[in-house]
This record gives structure tokens, C-alpha cells and sequence, in this order.
DNA sequence: CCCTTTGTTGACAACGTTGTCCAGTCCCTA
DNA sequence: TAGGGACTGGACAACGTTGTCAACAAAGGG
């Protein structure tokens, strides 16, 4: 962040790098000289395979451990057709909601022999597309996308060519594929018909921009809510579009200080709740708060902040799940996933309503 | 977390999936047949290299698409020797911690032309060592890790077969190797520094297991600090091996409430920087806080939690850059760059002595 | 009109591995 | 001693791409 100079420590020369060419690496070639066998009985040892004396598997073994042979398996998989390769594609890896997320995708890929890649869209359309095609072109047996576009006919060629595909967090756009989701619009009525509960009537939302599907879902169901609780809704109470805590912060402000106050606020996602929080806490005339996403700590504020929690690990997870069993074979036709929503609740969602 | 079934939404049936034969997708030499020309002709078009004609560029261009023709890059890594991906072994993919140095790292690589591949040791040394070697296997340019092992002689051959290797955060094992490290020693130094000119003189510690190098070295600039302040330290201040909540609790109700309680607690790391929170506030008695490492929303506690933070997102950048920078031939010895911590000051490291 | 130059194109080998298939060797039985 | 089975080892092609090099056509100069 500063402009610190790094503090360099260049310790005493010690034994000097070798030039890193690439081709000097040993071939199953030069270890079968040294060894004085064949190329395929090189591959038997390597491989594990059956029918080799345990005379000649030493012989191997010594030869390999001499010339630090590893086997290369780009090679070995031009030649087998598998990578037991997987791509993931996020929105943001800096983001830490996509931590468990990812860390439970590289779970299963592991229980399932495959390395991950992983590369984040950085919600640029383009650059999904261009990272998917990337690993597409790597020929990885299959991809996980949290999707930053609404257009996903750029991958029909390469699923129809047999790369599986699942989306996580937000569906697929124009084409019809497996999608692991949250019940956005579940969550969202749960949360609102909570602070009815507690005795509100006017309820403000929110929220991201409507284009992006789980801000829409949040917003489905923050109305459907309040209709099915006979409550009106003022434009006033509704907000779409904070994509920043600068334009959260005004819009707040508006609803609370308003001719018709808002005496709760649903929150639409976790970058709008911390900002709520600053907002909210510590006026004179407390308003009411639950928000969608859990955040860490969000416990110990004072009062805790009631939200309706995702489970990321959990949607990863069945993800992968789901996509290793189509790499196994599975042709159903696509699936779509929704995983519940929890609702915690901490105090800040069971403030009582000021008038 | 909970076991809920998922709410499954079996779709109407729609396009069902080609068998998925990998061999299936067509190869340049398909590409070339249809288009009625040479292999070589294809190669070029798909590398956009001089020397074919608008008319045949745009018949080779038409094939392509009618076959959904996609370039296979293991082919294209095999022939050419580079890989154009990197692998980063990070400790664990969930700690929210590594997400802006993935972040980092991803970003450098893709200016660089690579795709990263991600995997967690899950701290445990046999893991790391298989992950680091499959990735070799897979003939990565270049290695970044995060250690969790502390012997590291394994990747000697692969070293010298010119893949470059850099450690963040911990050094290397019993090898001599590239590290971008933050100064832990340092910035705990600075921490204990800033208790003790709050008028503390009985400062606690409580860290993680010593044979963690962070450990180690914060606990060095904790002693460091407190010796250079003329101060004592009992052992009953310092705790070591602190890894689980149910851990640290005790150890800080014993440290408080002792025969010669501490006003101060200097804790090693983000994990008991949280579970001193819970312990700590609101006590009758206030304990002033500082924690090694920044966590998201301590400035939002009260009151803000005092840190030296690190800069997760510096440390992957600078990880990355003296990787490709290894990369393009820099054949310098193994150097080893420490990045300063930076004290933030939010109230809970001013809270004076209480005695 | 022939020779050279320039520009376009394709045949072929190579990258390092694995699958197929055949040739030995050894031992056992007839 | 010959024949057969079981086991071990190796030659060779193939995976899909790119680098090398040579062939060929068209164009330009003498």
C-alpha cells in the first residue's frame, strides 16, 4: 500500500543457479540407457505397472534417482487424453467469500486425482470468456465458473466437445447448463418476513446492480415478501445499484431521514452491510438491519448482525461433485442446484421498530 | 453445515449431452483436410504467423469454426518445452489471508502470459511436498510457496532442472532458496515498542507453535523489544502453540488474572487476535490489545482493534515479479526480500495500564 | 525467353510418453 | 527332448502440435 522500499538482503553468493534450460531434464530415453533396458520397461516402473523383475525395477529406480528423472506429463497427457486437470473461474480470488469456495472445489478435484487452475474474471465479461477458452484450450476435463457475463454461448462448442461444465452462484446466461445456486430469493423473503416479525412495516432494500442475477433474486424476494405480508413499498424504500460504499452511504441516509423512515434496512450483500453498519450503528433512533451474506466478526459487534448466511463451502463442493460425475459419465440432462440459506440471528435484525 | 437436502430442480430435458469422447474434438490436421490444405498452413493461421494468403487465411478460418476447432495447448506445451503456467502451493486456499496474494500472484501471471495452478498443503509436509512435485510433474515455468514443511531438499532436482522456486511468508528449508518474507521480528518490535510507550511494562505474548517460523521470529521481536525496553518477562507471559480457540482462552484468563497480571497482550497472529477479543473485551479490568496481522471490520469493534498489518497482496506481487524475473534468465543467488509491517493504530493498543 | 527472387505452401521429424504386439527366456510337463 | 504356458523385455506407432526445409508458382530483371 505505502511506498516503502522493500528492505533487499542479498546474502553471500552461495552455489549459483544452472542456466534452467528447459530440454536438459532427463527422458524415460536417457534413464532406460543408463539402465540398460527399454523405453517401456522405464514406463512399467514409473507407472507401477506389473511385470518387471525386482532385479530390473532396482536397476530402474537407481538410474531415475541418479539423473533426478521426473516424468513429464505433458507428454503423458497428449498420449492419454485426460488431463485430471480442472479449471475454476471466479469473480474475484481476492475476494474472500470464494476462499472456502475454493478451497472445498481443490477437495474434491483432490479426492478425484485432479490438479486445479484457477483464475478470476474480475467481473469483466471478456476476461471470463478469455480465461475459460484458456483452459478449454488446455484441454482441463471440466470448469467451474462463477459467470461475470450474461452470454455463455461462447462455450457451446467446447461442452458439446465433452468439457464439462458446471456454474456456481449465479446460472449460466443463454445456454442451458448445471448450476449450483443459493435460494436468493428464498434468503431474501426469510430476512424480510423476519423484521416483519419483529413488527416493521417499512423495510428499505439495498442492493447491486440489477443485471447481476443474485441482486435480482434478493430483490424478487425482499418484494414478494413484503406483498405477501400485505405491506406496501415505497420507491423511496429501494435502492439498486450500490455498487460502492460512496453511493451506499447517501442512499441509506435518504431512506432513514425520509418523510416515510424506513425503521428497518434488508441488506442486499456483504460489501452493502459492512457499509450499513457505519451508517446505521450508534444513531440515536436505532434502526433494524439483517443482511444477506455472513461476514467474519460479524458476531462481535455490538449488537451482532443478523444476516441470512451462504454456505460457500457447501456450494463448492456440490459443485465439483456434481462436476465429476458427469467426467464419470453421468448425461443428465443439466441440473440446477439450490442450496438453502440460513438465518442467523445476532441483534441487529431484532431491533424493535422506533415509532 | 447443516444437513438440509438440497432443493433439486430437475428441469424439463432439453439438448441432451454428446457422449463426451474426449478424442472427439478435431485436430489442425481435420482443419486442414477441410480447407483443402497443408497442416502447416493451419498452424500458421491459428498462430497468426506471416505468410498465408487473405483467401486461404479465410478458408482455414471458415473450417475452424465449422469444426469448433479449438488449438490443444499440452500438444503445443509438449513441443515447445514452455509451459505457461506457474503453480502456487499456499498453506490454505480457505484462510481468507491468501486471497489478495492468489489475487496477486494470478495478476503478475497473467501479465505474464501464465495460468496459475492452486493447491493447499493443508500445513501438512507430505502434502505440500506431493502437490509441489505433481506440479513439477506437470512441468510448471516456475513454483511459489507458501512452506508448511521445513525441509525442502526435495525440490533440489527439480531446481536445478531450471524450475524456478520462490517461498512467501516462510523461508525455504535446509535448502538456499528465493523469499519474500514480511519482517515478523520487526514488526513485533514495533508492536510491544508501542505497548511499551503506553506505559506497559507487563506485556504478554501469545503465539502459535514455535517451529512455525512467524512464530519464531515475532516471538524474538517481542523479547527483543521488551529487553531493549530494560523490561522483564516472566514465562508465565508468554504462551507458545496457541492453534485453537479452546487453547488461547485459558492461556489469556491465566495471564490476566495472576499473581502479576498483564495490562497488555501482544498476540502472534489473526486467529488469537480474534479469540482475544472475545476473552479481553469487556472486562471489568481493560487489557489493552495488539494483534500481528490486519483482519477485515477491526476497525469496526470497539474499541478498533490496534494491529501491525501485513500486505498479503505486496507480498504475492513481489513473490511473483522475482519469479519472472527468475524466469527471464535472472541468475543472481537466491536473495531474500522482507517487507515491512505497518502499525495501525485504532484504540484497543492505547488502552493505558490499568494499575 | 530464361534466370533469379520473392512469397506461399506442404512434407516430415521431433517433443516424451503410453498402448500394442511380438520375441525371447525359463520352467514345467508329456 | 519337444511342446506349451507364464513371464519379462523391447520395438514401434501414436497422441497433436511446431520448426525446418524444400518445392513450387508468380513476378521481375537481363
Amino acid at each position: 500500500m505505502t511506498g516503502c522500499p522493500p528492505v533487499t538482503d542479498f546474502s553471500a553468493p552461495t552455489r549459483p543457479r544452472p542456466p534452467a534450460r528447459y530440454g536438459s531434464r532427463p527422458t524415460m530415453k536417457d534413464v532406460a540407457a543408463r539402465a540398460g533396458v527399454g523405453l517401456k520397461t522405464v514406463s512399467r516402473v514409473v507407472n507401477g505397472e506389473p511385470g518387471v523383475t525386482a532385479e530390473t525395477e532396482a536397476r530402474v529406480r537407481a538410474a531415475i534417482e541418479a539423473l533426478g528423472f521426473r516424468r513429464n506429463d505433458s507428454a503423458r497427457i497428449l498420449r492419454k487424453g485426460r488431463t485430471a486437470s480442472i479449471g475454476l473461474v471466479l469473480e474475484d480470488l481476492a475476494d474472500p467469500f470464494y476462499s472456502p469456495l475454493s478451497r472445498a472445489v481443490e477437495d474434491v478435484a483432490r479426492a478425484n486425482g485432479s490438479l486445479l487452475f484457477t483464475g478470476s474474471s474480475a467481473e469483466v465479461p471478456e476476461r471470463e470468456q478469455e480465461l475459460a477458452l484458456a483452459l478449454c484450450a488446455r484441454r482441463v476435463d471440466g470448469l467451474i465458473i462463477v459467470p461475470a457475463s450474461d452470454d455463455h454461448r461462447y462455450l457451446e462448442p467446447e461442452i458439446a466437445a465433452g468439457i464439462a461444465t458446471v456454474f456456481v452462484d449465479r446460472p449460466a446466461g443463454l445456454i442451458d447448463a448445471d448450476a449450483v445456486l443459493t435460494d436468493n430469493a428464498g434468503g431474501a423473503r426469510a430476512a424480510v418476513a423476519h423484521l416483519v416479525a419483529q413488527g416493521h412495516r417499512r423495510i428499505g432494500f439495498v442492493g447491486d446492480r440489477t443485471h447481476i442475477h443474485t441482486a435480482a433474486e434478493r430483490l424478487r424476494g425482499y418484494r414478494e415478501a413484503m406483498a405477501s405480508a400485505g405491506l406496501p413499498v415505497s420507491e423511496e424504500w429501494v435502492s439498486m445499484g450500490c455498487t460502492s460504499p460512496e453511493r451506499v452511504r447517501p442512499e441509506l441516509e435518504r431512506m432513514v431521514s425520509g418523510p416515510e423512515p424506513v425503521t428497518a434496512v434488508f441488506s442486499g450483500n456483504n460489501r452493502v452491510t459492512v457499509t450499513a453498519v457505519r451508517v446505521l450503528y450508534g444513531r440515536a433512533r436505532p434502526v433494524a438491519l439483517v443482511g444477506f451474506d455472513d461476514f467474519e466478526l460479524a458476531d462481535l459487534l455490538d449488537p451482532g448482525v443478523t444476516v441470512i448466511a451462504q454456505d460457500p463451502a457447501r456450494l463448492g463442493r456440490t459443485a465439483a461433485e456434481l462436476l465429476f460425475r458427469r467426467l464419470e459419465g453421468d448425461n443428465e440432462p443439466p441440473r440446477r442446484i439450490e442450496l438453502p440459506g440460513r438465518l442467523l440471528v445476532r441483534g441487529s435484525g431484532e431491533i424493535p421498530p422506533a415509532d
